[in-house]
DNA sequence: ATCATGACCATCC
DNA sequence: AGGATGGCCATGA
């Protein structure tokens, strides 16, 4: 697949430390396409397909709401990654989601 | 080229 | 707080 674009997310998410979380607008930004956030998320809508398989339940939105669990099989398996790397998920949401925050323009514009 | 869609984001009400 | 609207932009038909 051309999709250069969704490689680069790949790139991104694949690169997330376990125990963190990042947000869609950071990592489009961090592609230098920071309007391009919706791409992002499809892009994790493709990451099934994608190989190898990308970690997409550490991305959430930018309120570090899991907007995408329900793309999950099943949907609870989000917040059960999230939960087995020491990411507290409360209301489907982050717990203290600025303290596990990854930035990937400190990690990758490095 | 145009239309419709989307795991978003910011703003307004 | 929660719903609605516009914008942005890549992908597929």
């Amino acid at each position: 697949m051309d999709t250069n674009f969704y490689e680069q997310v790949y790139e991104v998410v694949r690169l997330i430390p376990k125990g963190r979380v990042t947000s869609y607008g950071a990592i489009a930004k961090s592609l230098g396409a920071a309007k391009s956030s919706r791409m992002v998320g499809h892009a994790m809508a493709y990451a099934g397909t994608a190989h190898p398989k990308v970690p997409a339940h550490r991305v959430v939105n930018s309120s570090g709401l899991l907007t995408g669990k329900f793309h999950f099989n099943p949907p609870d398996l989000m917040i059960e990654l999230l939960a087995a790397e020491g990411v507290e998920v409360k209301n489907d949401k982050v717990v203290n989601f600025k303290t596990v925050f990854w930035n990937p323009l400190e990690e990758i514009n490095l």
